[in-house]
DNA sequence: CCTATGATTCGATAATTATCGAAATATGGA
DNA sequence: TCCATATTTCGATAATTATCGAATCATAGG
C-alpha cells in the first residue's frame, strides 16, 4: 500500500458522516446497507450521502452491489486491514503498536 | 476515545505533508525532530510546515518542547495506539482486524 | 408504456483547508 | 544592547471539500 492510497483512505475516513456511515457498515458485515437506509439512518440527504459514499468506494474502503432498484454498500475488510497494516508499520515505530496489538489480540 | 477526536486525528494524518511529517517523528523516536529541520527535509515553507505541525498538536498526536531556539516535535506513542485502539474496536468488526494483528504480532 | 421508487449526477454555493511571504515573537551570543 | 537564528502568527489568496435541491438514470411493477 502506498502513501498515496493511504491519504486517500483517511481522508475517506476523516469526516463525520463518512466515519459513521463505514462503522455502520462494518456492523452490519457482508449483508450490507442500501444508500437510501444509510441516509435515512445518518438523517443526510440523498445526494450528500451518494457523495460521501463514492469518496469510500473511491478509497477502496466499500464494495457496492445491486439488489434489484437499491444499492447495496458494504465495508471491506480487507481495505481496512490494509490500511492497519499500514499504520501499525509506518506510523507506530514498529514495536510500540504491534506490542499492544500482540497484548489485545493474544491475551 | 471519542468520534470527533478520532476524526481530528484522522485528518491530521490525510494529508502528504503531515503524513510525511509524521512517519520521520516516528522513526526518529522520543528524541524528535525540530520544525526547521522537518521543514528542510520535506521541502516546504517553514510557515506551511509551521501550519501542518499545528495541526498534528490539535490532534494530540504530537508533543513539541523548546530546545534553545529551536522547538522540537516527537510523535506520541500513546495518541498513536489510542487511534488504532479505536479503529480496530468500530472499523474493524473486532474480529477480522485483531485476527490479523495477532497473526503479525503473535507469529 | 407509464408510473413509482432508489440512487446518482449536475450545478451552484458555502465552508473549510492549504499555501506562503512578510511581520512578529523568542532565544542566544557578541 | 544589537544582531542572527528558529519558529510562529498574520493576512491574503488559491484550492479543495461539503451541502443539497433539481434533474437524470436505472429498475420494477401494473
Amino acid at each position: 500500500m502506498q502513501a498515496d492510497h493511504v491519504i486517500r483512505a483517511l481522508s475517506a475516513l476523516s469526516q463525520e458522516h463518512r466515519l459513521a456511515a463505514f462503522r455502520l457498515l462494518v456492523e452490519a458485515g457482508s449483508e450490507g446497507i442500501a444508500a437510501g437506509t444509510l441516509a435515512e439512518r445518518l438523517d443526510v440527504p440523498a445526494s450528500s450521502m451518494s457523495f460521501h459514499l463514492a469518496q469510500l468506494a473511491n478509497a477502496g474502503l466499500v464494495t457496492q452491489r445491486r439488489e434489484s432498484r437499491s444499492i447495496i454498500y458494504a465495508a471491506d475488510y480487507g481495505a481496512m486491514n490494509a490500511l492497519m497494516g499500514y499504520l501499525t508499520e509506518n506510523c507506530c515505530g514498529g514495536a510500540p503498536c504491534e506490542a499492544q496489538n500482540a497484548a489485545n489480540a493474544c491475551a
